[in-house]
DNA sequence: AAGCCGATCAACCGCAATGTT
DNA sequence: CAACATTGCGGTTGATCGGCT
């Protein structure tokens, strides 16, 4: 079917808005009510398209817009619910009461998902990135101080445990890892549950552990005949694929039913653990 | 001081969904 | 039920600002 453009062009204002015509659009929906935005502009005296007009309303004359910077937990919320919905920014605006979807979308992609992917998170999947980093300098680098374990201990409190033990496996041969189960004798004994086995770039699944000190950090380090028995191959997808730019600062049509339940009570896991109240993202990132 | 560059965010565009006639 | 109007949504753009050289 044919469309109308929504407004005339001509005579129509476009950029900006001023505060004489917010102040005539804020005066005309008090009388009259947000309603019939193809005939708003002209009752209410602005030389601007309806749709100019309802998003200026919606997203910054609203009265119940609360402004300003986001708290940690309103970011927490928004990673929670963006890594079960996806891209619906409007539903996610639902369930953040002041917040804008245009402001939240803009927040995703100029705050939090830079950052997620600084951290070696995927925006998209909410997963590890296993093909961020270089790992082997970055395990060399580590095994080169002259006190690994402690750290070892350091890192293993701001990386991803999965990131760490793929390290172990793109070693060259002629750096040998240390023992790990040497390093770790004294966590052994605490921590007899199944070690993680998988870490294919493919699960979909969060893992919680990424960014959650108190969680096994003998996972790190998992006994080296497990790990002997999967190369590189096995857990990363091919470089044509892994290493694609635009992929990982895009963020790709995402369909929500490629996460389950588990993903979404995993993803809350991501950030789970005692925060100040007094503390924001923003500072909470920056520390890494 | 001037120019460059990256970050930020308000606003626009195009399309889809929904409502109305 | 089709045609059209309206609203909602997500992606993208561009103006602005601050930091850096």
């Amino acid at each position: 079917m044919g469309r109308l453009p929504c407004c005339d062009k001509n005579g129509v204002k476009k950029g900006p808005w001023t505060p004489e015509e917010d102040q005539k659009l804020i005066d005309y929906i008090r009388v009259h009510g947000p309603s019939n935005w193809r005939i708003l502009p002209k009752n209410a005296g602005l030389q601007r398209c309806g749709k100019s007009c309802r998003l200026r309303w919606t997203n910054y004359l609203r009265p119940d817009i609360k402004r300003g910077r986001f708290s940690f937990e309103e970011e927490e919320t928004i990673i929670q619910l963006h890594s079960v919905m996806g891209n619906k920014w409007s539903a996610i605006a639902a369930r953040l009461p002041g917040r804008t979807d245009n402001e939240i979308k803009n927040h995703w992609n100029t705050h939090i998902r830079k950052r997620l992917v600084r951290s070696g998170i995927d925006p998209v999947t909410h997963s590890p990135r296993l093909d961020l980093l270089d790992l082997s300098s970055l395990l060399a680098a580590i095994l080169n101080q002259p006190n690994f374990s402690s750290v070892a201990t350091h890192a293993s409190s701001l990386l991803n445990p999965d990131v760490l033990r793929l390290a172990s496996l793109l070693l060259p041969p002629q750096q040998p890892l240390p023992n790990p189960n040497t390093l770790y004798a004294s966590n052994l004994d605490q921590n007899l549950q199944t070690p993680n086995t998988s870490v294919s770039s493919q699960d979909t699944q969060p893992q919680a552990e990424c960014t959650t000190p108190t969680t096994d950090e003998t996972s790190y380090f998992e006994p080296v005949n497990a790990r002997l028995e999967v190369g590189p191959s096995d857990v990363l997808p091919p470089l044509s694929e892994s290493l694609d730019l635009d992929s990982l600062m895009s963020t790709p049509n995402y369909s929500p039913q490629q996460n389950n339940i588990e993903a979404e009570a995993n993803s809350s896991s991501l950030f789970d653990f005692g925060f100040p109240d007094n503390i924001t993202f923003d500072d909470f990132m920056g520390l890494l």
